[in-house]
DNA sequence: TAGACGTAGA
DNA sequence: TCTACGTCTA
């Protein structure tokens, strides 16, 4: 398809400001802010074969949480949504979870997306971005839950939605 | 969502030209050629309770037929689709199959939308306004399928893809 | 709440 | 081929 060779990108997508909005996923697709069209974290596969989180989408299907705009607390994907039916299983440090693990270690940004409710319907509004600064291991329903602290990099506009 | 009470119509789209691409189904559901992000036949429900077809989308999931821009033989939705493994069951005359009949007994033009397979990649073409000139009940893996011919309404914009 | 001609990547 | 924080209407 289209995208079939096009590079992913760690940091700032040309074009887009923090604060955006965009009515469907398919949008943060196109314009490369987030490449997966279902996933809550993307991530590439550099030269030396090792893989980094590139964004994640925060759409409240799982546990997350967000106290403020400056700190998200970001769960791990697999096996463990509260909104799933399917009995829970041990989450792994695998795909998304791994790449936002290695962005850790190797201190790269994140784009983060969020799923918020406007007056005017839902949207997925660009955040900025942030740098994961712990990776923890919980238990959720029996279950290993990855959860991932991602902070804010200071310098970027002020986003209160959702926050009064 | 913000598509509540937005109004559905009949007939070309405000700002829409016959050939104009999309590169994902989402963005037909944006513009308002096709509202609805997985269906083939979308459609309207008239003051008096009747359905009406509004626009439907030829993906190449069913087994339509094409052989020039001024004829689509499309299938009806349901039970039938090629594609699927599981066992088929006779199509019924209702939702948007009972849509596409009305629109015929009306006269009422459908907008046709494609998935092409271009040398850029896939996209979605809008190739302008059809009337429904004909509904036949035919049989497909010994099931009833419904098969829908519509023709193109006359001046508008040639389109070639795919005949050479 | 389920169903429907969705998409990209592993 | 399958999975994955999709999205609209009935």
């Amino acid at each position: 398809g289209i995208w079939v060779n096009t590079i992913r990108k760690i940091g700032s997508i040309r074009g887009v400001k923090v604060g955006d909005m965009f009515r469907h996923r398919a949008q943060l697709t196109i314009v490369g802010l987030h490449r997966q069209p279902l996933r809550g974290i993307d991530f590439l596969r550099r030269k030396d074969g090792r893989i980094l989180a590139t964004s994640i989408v925060d759409s409240g299907r799982y546990s997350n949480n967000m106290p403020s705009s400056d700190t998200l607390i970001y769960s791990g994907e697999g096996g463990n949504c509260p909104f799933e039916t399917t009995e829970p299983t041990n989450q792994k440090l695998k795909g998304g979870n791994l790449a936002l693990n290695n962005s850790k270690e190797e201190g790269t940004p994140i784009r983060v997306i969020r799923k918020l409710k406007l007056s005017s319907g839902l949207c997925y509004v660009y955040y900025g971005l942030y740098i994961v600064e712990k990776v923890m291991r919980a238990r959720e329903r029996g279950k290993v839950v990855y959860k991932f602290r991602l902070g804010r990099y200071s310098g970027q506009p002020k986003l209160t939605f959702g926050y009064s």
